[in-house]
DNA sequence: GGACTAAGTTCAAGCATTGAACGAATGAGG
DNA sequence: CCTCATTCGTTCAATGCTTGAACTTAGTCC
C-alpha cells in the first residue's frame, strides 16, 4: 500500500456509488449528491473525469422549476459497451449491453456444437462478436457455457465435454484483445435477474432446464458460485435415495424427474413447442408429465429452500415456458415441505427475461465489473 | 457522513487488521507492521490509545538477537472478556472466553428447561454468568438456543416451544445490562470451528444431532444465515419424496433416518454413552443403526454439498461421539453421490471441540464483533 | 568501548472529502 | 423591465489519516 492508495480507495468507493446510482436511473450532480449522501462539491469532482473520458454526457439544462435549472448527467449513449456471448450445444448467441442497461443488439444463429473442437467454436464466437459490436468501444466480453466453471476453465460438462479442460477465456481473449470472463449459464441467467435491474429482489434461485437443470443462487445481491463453481447443482439434489440411477453416479436426483428430456419422452412429444401445444389443447399425457415434473422440482426445490433460505424462486428457460401448467404442482410441494416460520412465503414466479436471458448475464458479468471497478472505465 | 468520518473508516479498518493480527498471535510493533503491510508508524499510532485503554499489554523487551529488542504487544490478561451461554433441553452452559481466543471457564449444569417460561430461564441464565464473571469487564454475551433465531427472537423450536417469540436477547441484556446476541446452537458450534481459530477451513458445513439435525453452514469465512435465519436445515432435506412423515410436515425428511432418536431407538439403547459402549463392545445392532444413520446423513450431506459446493463436513454434537462407526457409511454415500471435477474431494472430519462447541461459538461471537468493530474495545 | 543492527518515534507531506461561501441561471412578482 | 427568491454547480481552506524518511533508543558483536 503506497502512501495514498487508502485514499484512492475512497475515492473508487465513492465512484462505484455514483455509478451505482446513475444505473438506477440519470440525475444531475445535486440530484446525485442526495442519493448518494455525498456533497455536491464531491459529485463535481467524481464525475468530472468521467464526462471527460466519455463514458457520462450532460443533458442540457432543464428548467422544470424554480432555481437553476439542472444538468442531468447520464451514461454516454457513445460510451463503451459490453459484449456477452453464449455457447450452447444447439446455438450460439450476442447481446451488446450499455452501461446503463439498454440493450444494443441481440442475435441468436443455431448452431449444431457437438463434436466441434474447442478453437472452432471459439472462432465462430468471436466473428459473431466481431460482426455485431463494430466500431464500439469494448470493455470486455462474459463468455455462458453449459457447464461448471473454475478459474476460467470448464471442468464440467455433460453435454458439451469437448469443452472440458480448455482455458475457453483466455483463449477468446486473445482472438478479441478483450477480457473474457467465463461462467456457467445457471449463474449467468441468475444474474440477469439481479443486473442490471433487480427484477427478483436480492435473494432468490433462478432454475432453468435446457440440457440439465441448473440453478443459480443469488445471495444478498450476489451470485453464490461455491469454493470450486459447484454451487447450486439442483439438478443432482437428491429425492428418492433408492431411485433411478443418474448419469452422475447417484440415485433419484431431480435430473431423473424433472429434466426436459424426461418430460418431453413422457409426454410423447419431440419438442418444446410442440408439448406447450399439447398442453394449451389440454392433452392429459402431456399434463402428466409435466405434473409429475413439477412435483419432483418441487420437492428439490425445498431441500434447497430448506437449506439456502431464500424467499423466491425464479423460473427460466424452459421452465418459464411451461410455468402455467408448471407452477401448481411445484408450489404445492414447496407449501408442505419447506420450513415456515410465522409469515414467511415462498414466491414462484416465471422470468420475464425471455431466451436472451444468459447472454444478457454474460454482458452485464462485464458491465457489473467495470461499475464496480471504475478504475477500468479509464483505461 | 461527516467530514471526517471516512478517514475515521480508514482508521477502524487498519484496527481491524492489527486485532484479527494479534489474534491469530502476539507480535512485535514491527512484527505486527510486517504482518499487516501497514508502516511500523502506523502500527505505534493505533496500537496506542489499545494499550493506554488496557486491551493490549506491553511484555517486556526480549533480546533475542542482535539490535534493539522488541517489546511484544499482546491482549491483556486482565482486558475485557467475553461470554457465551446456551440453553438447551437438558442443559445450561457458559463459558467465558478472552479476546486472545483462551477460555477463562466453562461450566455446564444439568437443568430440565422443558415446561419453564422464559423468564424462569433467563433468570437462571443470568445467575449463572454473574456466577461465573465475577470482576471482570464483559464486552457483551452470545446466547444459543436450539432453534431458528431472526431478529433477536426465536421464530421457530420444535423442543422448546416455550421460547418462542420472547425477545431473549433483549431480555437477557436487560438483566446483564449487557449487549447480547442471540443464535442458532448449529451456527454457534459452526462459529467455534471458525473463530477465533480456523479448525476447518474457509468453507465447511458442521453437522450435529443434539434434538433435531442442524448444520450450521460457513461461507467464505462467515456463518451463513439465510434470509430469515433458516439456512442449513439439514434435517429437514428430503432423501425419499414418500418416506416416513415428519412433524414438520414434510415426508422423508434427514432427521427421520438419521436423528439422534433415531439411532438410539433403532439400536435400543437409551443414552449416547450406552449406544457408544454397545458400539465399542461390537453389538451388531447398534452397528446396523448407526450405519443406516450414516447412509441417509450421506444422502443429505451429498445433496447439501452439490448445492453449496463447500468442501469439508465437520461432524459435531453426537455425531463426533460416533463418528468412529458414522464415517464410514456417511463417506461412502458422498464418494457416489458429489458431484465431482478433477482433484476435488470431500474431507469429512470430527469435530475437535468437545461438548463445549455451542457456548464457545456463542462467547466467540461477542470477540469477534469487538474485534471488527474495535470502537468498542474504547468504550 | 565502538561499530552494528533492529525497534520504535517524530514529523512534514500528501490527499479525498467536507462545508461554507460564492457565482450562475432561471422563475415569480411588481 | 427589474429585483428577489431559489436551486445548481464550483471554489477553497480545513481536517485528519497514512506514509516514508530521519532520528532516537537499546540491545549484540567483536
Amino acid at each position: 500500500m503506497s502512501t495514498v492508495d487508502h485514499l484512492r480507495q475512497v475515492r473508487l468507493g465513492n465512484l462505484r456509488t455514483v455509478l451505482l446510482a446513475l444505473v438506477d436511473r440519470p440525475g444531475s450532480r445535486a440530484d446525485l449528491a442526495a442519493r448518494t449522501g455525498l456533497t455536491k462539491a464531491t459529485l463535481s469532482n467524481l464525475t468530472e473525469p468521467l464526462l471527460a473520458a466519455g463514458v457520462l454526457v450532460e443533458d442540457p439544462a432543464t428548467g422544470a422549476g424554480m432555481g437553476r435549472p439542472s444538468k442531468p448527467l447520464r451514461f454516454h449513449p457513445d460510451g463503451p459497451v459490453a459484449v456477452g456471448a453464449e455457447i450452447n450445444v444447439s446455438h450460439l448467441a450476442v447481446e451488446t449491453l450499455g452501461l446503463d442497461g439498454e440493450t444494443l443488439s441481440r442475435h441468436l444463429v443455431p448452431a449444431d456444437i457437438r463434436g466441434s473442437s474447442p478453437d472452432e467454436v471459439l472462432d465462430r464466437v468471436a466473428e459473431l462478436i466481431r460482426e455485431h459490436t463494430g466500431g464500439r468501444k469494448l470493455l470486455g466480453a462474459g463468455l455462458a457455457v453449459p457447464g461448471v466453471v473454475h478459474d476460467g476453465v470448464v471442468v464440467r460438462a455433460p453435454n458439451l465435454p469437448e469443452l472440458v479442460g480448455a482455458p475457453l477465456a483466455a483463449r477468446l481473449g486473445e482472438r478479441l484483445g478483450l477480457d473474457v470472463e467465463l461462467d456457467n449459464e445457471a449463474n449467468l441467467a441468475a444474474l440477469a435477474h439481479l443486473w442490471p435491474k433487480h427484477l427478483a429482489g436480492e435473494d432468490f434461485v433462478h432454475v432453468s432446464a435446457d440440457v440439465g437443470i441448473g440453478a443459480g443462487v443469488v445471495l444478498n445481491g450476489e451470485v453464490y458460485r461455491g469454493a470450486s463453481g459447484f454451487a447450486g447443482e439442483l439438478g443432482h439434489v437428491v429425492i428418492e435415495r433408492d431411485g433411478e440411477l443418474c448419469t452422475c453416479g447417484s440415485k433419484g436426483c431431480v435430473e431423473r424427474y424433472a429434466g426436459l428430456d424426461v418430460i418431453l419422452r413422457e409426454a410423447g412429444r419431440r419438442t418444446l413447442d410442440s408439448l406447450h401445444e399439447a398442453l394449451e389443447a389440454g392433452d392429459a399425457r402431456a399434463h402428466r408429465a409435466v405434473t409429475q415434473a413439477g412435483q419432483a422440482l418441487g420437492v428439490g426445490l425445498a431441500t434447497l429452500m430448506n437449506l439456502f433460505d431464500v424467499p423466491t424462486v425464479v423460473l427460466g428457460g424452459s421452465y418459464a415456458v411451461l410455468h402455467e401448467h408448471l407452477s401448481a404442482a411445484i408450489q404445492s410441494e414447496m407449501d408442505t415441505r419447506v420450513l415456515a416460520g410465522g409469515e414467511r412465503h415462498t414466491t414462484l414466479v416465471a422470468s420475464p427475461l425471455g431466451e436472451f436471458a444468459v447472454v444478457r448475464g454474460a454482458a452485464g458479468l462485464v458491465t457489473r465489473r467495470a461499475v464496480q471497478q471504475p478504475e477500468r472505465l479509464f483505461a
